[in-house]
DNA sequence: CACTTTTTGAGGCACGTACCTCAAGATTGT
DNA sequence: ACAATCTTGAGGTACGTGCCTCAAAAAGTG
């Protein structure tokens, strides 16, 4: 049988009461007796029920999650992902539920982080770009006992709060590698295309990007990125004149996470179709554009498996436990036709 | 508040000890007296807290793992993972504990499995080649109660046994779709390594290699198939017969989870470099010949997750409670020096 | 020494569910 | 209408931990 407090009050030579002083860090048990449970702990191997824990403390975790507005079918995803995860970890106790944010303004969305009621929630997962603003505002929300999470986008990691999602710069550089493999070994031109590049995701693309391209491909010139600043119209008429202006364009690299408009608009302009394409994030539609062969390969990450690893490490912060940092890693996942 | 099982009494309008039958099954409630139970939990939106059942129950998860025996790297993997998932899962009261079975003969490995006692396990995942007496053993197995799933290699999944891998199939396809993209657009031959062919897993991979050579890259012809058998020697030799018989071989496949002794004869052999060599399964050394490209790709499933999801679904299976498929999919990773 | 302060023990109630017993009520068959 | 059977209620104990109170013991103070 697991040794329970019973049996670590026993061996330790003290009462169930001490016990509980020590596992729980209250104060007025002196040092010496304090060693003593320890070494109980470690002699029996002690591991602290958390299922009754948790029901004694009859907790409930209240986690947010913090997305922006937008409704491209990657964030539409995500939001799927955080309905299941909701009913999954049901039975373990734990509520999440979404609050959106304004985009772009960060003054905003510090606003809505400063807003968090710490006697409502236990921990937030901001999916937010990096500023100064929300950077001060998730350490305020800290000091009050909010543990936090970045999600996908934001904050270079500081040492207080994780960093779920992928490293954006290999992201890039694996784009790099595929297209560098795919595409013949003969000059051409690559057309990047980004929603805008004052992200910090973006830019880490395109640095990975450009690093493997020009060390290994050097036949290939990668172009200036196009910004869509996800406007349809505009999309077009930029991706119109780039192959106008660029001859002998034989790649495209789509940075953002909403391929939909500028693959749209690649499709419908380059005849015949590129040599090779490549896009980022599994939607709906960059699924079927990889069954049609649109697309060449999409670099991914598992928005279920992003959705999970915030919530676990949340709530192992929550409960100051350590996190199986193998579990928690994201993948950047290479996805072709044959493995979708 | 959550609801609890005193609310579903009330708004059922029956004592606690029926909401208790009802709510796990046991005989003596009347059919309208049920029906009215569950409506109520319809209404409340009850979820049973599963913390609380199980600290009532008192119940501890045992589980087993059945690996070959064999010491290759794959399966040092499997075992750390397995090692991790019993401290992660330690605090859920669920116990794994790895049995080694000999390689080779179904008579010793249902034996075995037929050894399993029920009153001392609750579950075992089977990592076994497909077999009647296994199939046989398995099912002797669930009628005494143990939940089964097949772990990695095995049977074709029967409805009643979940299994947990990849699609083979799909690997392959993967292995060949990459194969054909990284190889130059000239005549070439592709050297196909594995361990044996008698494996199912070999086999599906084969074919999901060829269909895709075949049907898009017409230039490049594969070759039959190099059975290794786990010796280094016949492996030297085998090599370095076919590179002897076979003038212009371009790229190699290594089908089998051990790249390491195929991979260090072909690397030994071949001279030039090869333009591109594809192989399975992340180990110390495919990482390590990845980074330093004696490898192009491998075609991947993630041990730890291999390892959760079998533990996830043998206890979901255990509490006859439904899984949440999306994650329980085991994705085929495609791993690039890029995205190690 | 008496006195204060700190440390410890003993015990109890709570969390939500499982599982048990016993008796009372309802329903059935004759 | 009777007994036999089925269905339900009431109440209890248990799981392992958290958290509380009160008193007793130990340690430290002057």
């Amino acid at each position: 049988m697991r040794p329970t407090t019973k049996d670590l009050a026993v061996t330790a030579g003290v009462s169930l009461a001490t016990v509980d002083r020590v596992l729980n860090g209250r104060a007025g048990v002196r040092q010496d007796t304090v060693d003593r449970v320890n070494q109980a702990i470690e002699k029996l191997g002690f591991i602290r029920n958390l299922v009754a824990a948790n029901l004694a403390r009859n907790k409930e975790y209240r986690f947010v999650f913090l997305l922006p507005r937008s409704g491209d079918q990657f964030l539409n995803g995500l939001l799927n992902r955080i309905g299941e995860a909701n009913l999954a970890f049901a039975a373990e106790m734990i509520r999440t539920e979404v609050i959106h944010i304004p985009e772009g303004d960060p003054h905003q969305i510090a606003t809505v982080i400063g807003a968090i009621d710490p006697d409502l929630i236990d921990g937030v997962a901001i999916m937010a770009p990096e500023s100064p603003q929300v950077r001060d505002a998730k350490a305020r929300l800290a000091e009050r006992g909010v543990v936090t999470v970045s999600f996908i986008a934001g904050q270079i990691t500081p040492d207080h709060d994780d960093f779920v999602g992928i490293d954006n710069h290999a992201a890039g550089a694996t784009a790099g590698r595929l297209m560098g493999r795919f595409s013949a070994p003969a000059p051409g031109k690559i057309m990047v295309i980004a929603e805008t590049m004052h992200a910090r995701d973006s830019l880490e693309r395109r640095l990975g990007f450009d690093a493997v391209i020009n060390a290994d491909y050097p036949h290939l010139s990668v172009l200036p990125s196009l910004e869509t600043y996800g406007d349809a119209e505009r999309t077009a008429r930029i991706i119109r004149t780039g192959f106008a202006n660029h001859p002998g364009i034989t790649g495209v690299y789509i940075i953002s996470a909403e391929a939909r408009i500028p693959l749209e608009a690649v499709t419908r302009i380059a005849k015949p179709r590129l040599p090779v394409i490549i896009g980022h994030e599994r939607t709906p539609f960059t699924e079927a554009a990889l069954m049609s062969d649109q697309i060449d390969a999409l670099i991914t990450q598992d928005p279920g498996h992003l959705v999970r690893s915030a919530i676990r490490i949340l709530r192992a912060r929550r409960d100051r436990r350590e996190i199986l940092a193998s579990q928690e890693k994201i993948r950047i996942e290479v996805l072709i036709k044959e493995n979708l």
